[in-house]
Order: structure tokens, then sequence, then C-alpha cells
DNA sequence: CTGGGGTCCT
DNA sequence: AGGACCC
């Protein structure tokens, strides 16, 4: 294995040329290329892969928005269109525009090198996530209309298109028979990282380049590997699986345009009989491209790849499966499914061992509410009681900016579903979590501790000052730092969350005719009193929850014992502060002070742009310690006499 | 010069 | 409460 100094030195040049389509490294094994997977799949004895009854009719697909931040920014400021811009957090790239990443820039890089790399590079701190927030939300919204849908972090999505597929088959017509739009992923593909850190970000090589030399195209004969059929051909799969693929492309094709619309933003997809296959292919040909995976070619798309480009796979799965000799997918496959559980433990290991296959039996499920919502910061060294204050004095509002818009989005759910009563959003649980280097800089390293407590009352009350409810949160984490702190410190993040949210209050009432799945025939929570109605239990009330949010089905263990813990935890059944809605839900009140009053310079009449616009005005607080930007963005005077106060002399 | 979020399991 | 995983 190369090291990574040589794999960054390269890395610069490698990119403009995979970009800007110009001579294509060489294949895998290659001193000057990327890491590649080469086509070395077919070594070695291979055991039955697991079996996956549905996998044939369930037509997956992935989107992600490429370089997700960056297009946001865009949108936000047209001047950094075209040019070489990344956004930052602290001191670190977290995306930079495909412009930027043609210089070498990275994920996750430093900001000086990514200066040093690309001294004209606009950086835009990304610090807040309010804006990126909302752009994801609409994002959805475009893509729920054809079908259900997952999403993982802000900028991914999978969408269950099987019934739609349906749809259109059934409906006949040149729709349900369609010509494959964007790339079909073939056996004759090889596929490559241009990343040495990040394994998991492939992308295609074309095979007509990689065979190009003297212009005939030379396909390597295919080889089917995953036991099935030992002598299928895995390019000629059944026609009505790959029919179906079709039409599920040309709907990812159109959920593309619809995102495009209503938002701008281009997105990639991938199209597969499972999440895990349309994930891996969705990057394939980024960005602004899809890549559909017919069902023969997963095994061979799969088996060259490392295990940590596995989802599961993380750096303590792979160090452990590394340490055993197993590098790649193909490796994995020549061992036992109870081996790798025994390494990994049950259900890590039943995972891995099935994508080493390309088989995930997991459903598109739509994530529930979220359980925390947290903000914090980072900073260079925080020593002192009154600098944690100052620290809090600009997380704590942010939380609270947090806490209603999540109050917001479950009405918005709640009353979607045709509840009359908006759904409470009361946190129960105040969480602090920091990262201390010690007294003396030397300490728990990168590790974080936390604590908790419980929620003041105050804190969720919409009806009082916002200051009031700040001071409230402020105390309360105040109190659980001093009790853990109780020698020095020197604090280089701080984090404080909201969560263990009380059950909402179930609908007494349904609008007639409403159906929308919401509760059914559970009693619930009196609306006056925010108790326990007579028959009901805080049981039902969660239980109603939990039908509500995922659509029926079973409870895991998991889901059972926290259940009965916090049953027992409510006690009566008494829900305090989070029912008071009344008139308490305006959070404009709440920013009534604009933090930033200069004239953003409003976007002509693109009301996807003045959305945005009141997003930045109402949205909290940008985190203290910014880094300086080459687009400089004015600094509240609050905000830079804080930014001086923790600029002290770094430790190290 | 190592973000700021989240999830789930143990 | 902490760790592993995901973005």
């Amino acid at each position: 294995m190369e090291g990574a100094a040589s794999a960054e030195k390269r890395s610069v040049e490698d990119f403009r040329v995979r970009v800007h389509g110009g001579p294509h490294p060489l294949r895998a094994g290659s001193e000057g290329g990327a890491t590649t997977f080469g086509r070395d799949d077919d070594a070695g004895w291979a055991p039955r892969p697991p079996d996956d009854a549905n996998a044939s009719r369930r037509i997956v697909a992935h989107f992600d928005v490429d370089a997700f931040y960056s297009q946001v920014e865009e949108l936000r400021d047209p001047r950094l269109r075209g040019r070489p811009m990344a956004v930052t957090q602290k001191f670190l790239i977290v995306t930079a525009n495909y412009a930027a990443r043609s210089a070498g820039l990275k994920k996750l890089m430093s900001t000086t090198k990514a200066k040093a790399l690309c001294p004209e590079v606009a950086l835009v701190s990304g610090e807040d996530l309010t804006p990126y927030r909302a752009c994801a939300k609409k994002v959805r919204a475009a893509l729920e209309r054809f079908g259900t849908c997952e999403k993982l972090g802000l900028d991914e999505c999978w969408v269950d298109l099987t019934a739609e597929v349906d749809r259109r088959i059934a409906a006949g017509g040149p729709a349900s028979d369609p010509p494959l739009v964007g790339h079909r992923h073939s056996s004759e593909h090889v596929v490559e990282s241009d990343n040495a850190h990040r394994p998991m970000d492939i992308r295609a090589v074309d095979p007509e380049r990689t065979n190009a030399s003297d212009g005939v195209h030379h396909p390597v004969p295919p080889r089917c590997e995953d036991g099935a059929d030992p002598d299928a051909n895995p390019d000629v799969s059944d026609p009505a699986r790959e029919r179906r693929l079709r039409v599920g492309a040309a709907i990812a094709a159109e959920a593309r345009d619809a995102v495009r619309s209503a938002t701008g933003l281009r997105m990639s997809a991938g199209i597969a009989h499972n999440k895990m296959l349309a994930k891996l292919v969705s990057g394939l040909h980024k960005p602004d491209d899809q890549t559909t995976l017919p069902a023969g070619v997963a095994a061979k798309l799969v088996s060259p790849l490392p295990v940590r480009a596995l989802p599961g796979v993380g750096h303590g799965a792979e160090r452990t499966l590394v340490h055993r000799g197993v590098r790649t997918a193909a490796d994995l496959r020549r061992v036992t499914r109870s081996e790798v559980c025994e390494w990994l433990g049950p259900r890590v290991g039943r995972k891995v061992h099935d994508a080493a296959w390309g088989v995930d039996r997991e459903e598109v499920a739509p994530k529930p509410a979220p359980n925390f919502v947290t903000c914090e910061d980072s900073f260079r060294s925080c020593t002192t009681w009154s600098s944690v204050d100052a620290v809090l004095a600009v997380i704590a509002p942010d939380l609270l900016a947090r806490m209603d818009e999540e109050y917001e989005d479950e009405v918005e759910r709640t009353v979607g579903a045709g509840a009359l009563i908006p759904a409470g959003r009361a946190a129960r649980t105040l969480t602090v979590k920091w990262r201390d280097v010690g007294p003396g800089g030397k300490g728990t390293g990168w590790s974080r501790s936390s604590a908790s407590t419980t929620m003041p009352t105050l804190a969720n009350d919409r009806s009082i000052d916002a200051k009031r409810r700040a001071d409230a949160l402020r105390e309360a984490a105040t109190r659980v730092l001093r009790s853990e702190l109780t020698r020095g410190f020197d604090l280089r993040a701080l984090n404080v969350g909201a969560g263990n949210f009380e059950p909402k209050a179930v609908t007494l009432n349904k609008r007639p005719g409403v159906e929308a799945g919401c509760v059914s025939g559970s009693s619930g929570i009196d609306v006056g009193t925010g108790r326990a109605a007579p028959h009901g239990s805080a049981f039902a009330a969660m239980n109603a929850r939990r039908d509500y949010d995922r659509g029926g089905g079973r409870m895991s263990k998991t889901e059972e014992r926290a259940l009965s813990e916090r049953e027992r935890g409510l006690g009566g059944g008494v829900f305090g502060g989070g029912l008071n809605g009344g008139g308490g839900g305006e959070s404009s009140d709440v920013f009534a002070e604009p933090l930033r009053d200069q004239d953003e310079d409003e976007e002509d009449g693109d009301s996807f742009y003045a959305d945005l616009a009141d997003v930045q005005r109402s949205s909290a607080m940008p985190s203290i310690g910014r880094v300086q930007s080459l687009v400089p963005r004015k600094r509240g005077a609050e905000q830079a006499s804080l930014l001086s106060f923790f600029k002290g002399p770094s430790k190290r």
C-alpha cells in the first residue's frame, strides 16, 4: 500500500484528468493513477450468497445532491458560481465545488492546504446548517412524490420506486417500456476511488476508454461468481427485471428534474434492486447524472471493493477485518458468515456479509422525527468558567432555534396527517457533551464526555421571552458542567442537545374522512390539561406515536425496553410545558432582533432565494470562532468580540 | 489547523 | 455514558 503522502501529492493532477476527460490513468496497480479496484475478483472459491427472496421486484433509487453545501452557497451568492469555492467549518473544507475539486481540493482537507493548492479559492463558512436544512427539506418534498423516501444526512435520500414502476408497467404505453436513461453499469466497467482515505467514494471507469488504445473495444468474458448460476452471463439478465430497472431509471430522471426545478440543485442517482446497491452506484457518474445497476452485475461490482467501501464497515470493523487478512469484499465471501459475525458482532456481521454479495434486505423506511437535536461549537481553547458561559451564550439560543424548528416540523407532520391538534415536541432531557484535553493540555484526546439532566421547563416554553428560555438552558448546562469538570479543564468543543421528547399529543379527533395513517383507536392525552386521558396511558401515547412514525409494525427488543423504561419514568403521564401551544407558536419573537442588518443583495424575484434569505435572517447566530473567509461576511459586533476572545494563543 | 450534525447498539 | 457508524 502506498503512503498517504504520495497519494495526496498526485491527487491534484489526477482529478483534473478525470474531470475534464483527459487521458485516463493506468489501470490497477498504476503508479500515477487513483486507487483502482481491479478486475481480479475471480480468484478462489465462492460459497453461496445469502438468500434474498425479494431481490428482483423492488426498485430502489438513491439520490445524492452533488457537493450539497457548495451548491447551496452558490445559489445564495451567485458571485461564487463558476469560481473555485469551498465550504468550511472551522479549519476544514467540508465540501468543495467542482472547480475547486479540479484544483485538488477534497472533503475534510484543512483550509491551509486548500489555500496552498488553490490560492484563489473562495471559502465560505458553513458552520450554521440552517440554510442547508431548509434546502434539504425542499429536496425531499420534491422526491416524495415518486415514492417512499428515506433520508440519510441532509443531502442523500433513498426512494422506493417499486410502486410507481408497477403503476407505469400496468398502465402500458411507452412509459411502461422506456429506453434506458443515464448510464448502465456493466461487468466491463472498472471502478475506482480517487481518495485513498475514502475508498467508498467510487466512480466508474469508462470501459471504452480503458480499452481504446487501438480504438477497438475488447470485451473481457464476464464470469458470474455469485453462485446462483455459474454459466449465466451477468450482462444478460432477466428481461423483465431489466425492464423494471429501465422504468425506474426514467422515474429517477424525472425526480432529478423535479428537484432541479424546485430548488435549482443538481443531483446524482443510482437505480438498483436494493438500497445498498443503489447507493453504491449513485456516485459512479457524478455529477448530475445517474447510473443503473443490472441485477447480474452486482456481484462483479462489489467483489473488488475494499471492505471499507461496504456500508457498515467503518474504521473499527476495517481494522478488525484487515487484521485477519480480509481486505476486499471478495475476501469476505471466502470466510463464513458465522466467522464474520464472531469478529464484528452478529448484527454488523450479518449486514457486512450480505453486503459482500450485494444483498441488502433493508426496506426504504422513512425516518421518524429526530430523537435529538444538538448544537455545537469548537474552539482552540477554553479554560475558564467565564469562557464556558460565553460559549453557552452562543450555543443555547442556537439550540432553542433548533427545538423550535423541530416543533414547526412536527406541526407540519401532524397537521398534514389530519391531526387537529399540533403535536407537542417538548424535550425532557438536556445533554451536554464536551471534548476536554485536560488542565495541562493532556487528556482524553479526541473522545468526548457527556452528561445529562432534566430539561428546564422554561426552555420548552415558547410563550415566554427567548432570553429567559436561553438563560434557563444555560444555567442547567452550566450546572452539569460544574459537577463534571471538578478539576481544571481545557475544552476544545462544547455541545448542548435536547432530546428524549415527550410523547406527542395524540389527536382526540381527526378530520372527517382523513385517514392519513395517523393514530388509530388509541386514546390519548387531554389537550386541556396535558395529562393522560382517563383510559389512556403513556404507553398508549407512545404506541400511537410509534405507529404513526413508522406506519405500524413490530417493535424491536430495544424499542420495547426503551418504551417500558419511559413508561415507568412517566409516572402518571404528566406532560409539562410543551402543550401550551396557544399563542406561543410565533417563533418570530425569538428572532425579533435581526442578527445581521446588512442588505443581503436580494436575488431578483426568485422565490427560492427569497426563502433562503428568510432563513438567513431568522437563523441562529453563527458560531463563534469563525474562520475569516475570502468572501467576507460581516460579523455582528457581539460575535466579533467573542472571536477575539477565543483567538488566544494556541496550545500547540 | 480534526465539522457539526445525526443514528443505533452495548 | 460511550462507542461505532453514517453524512
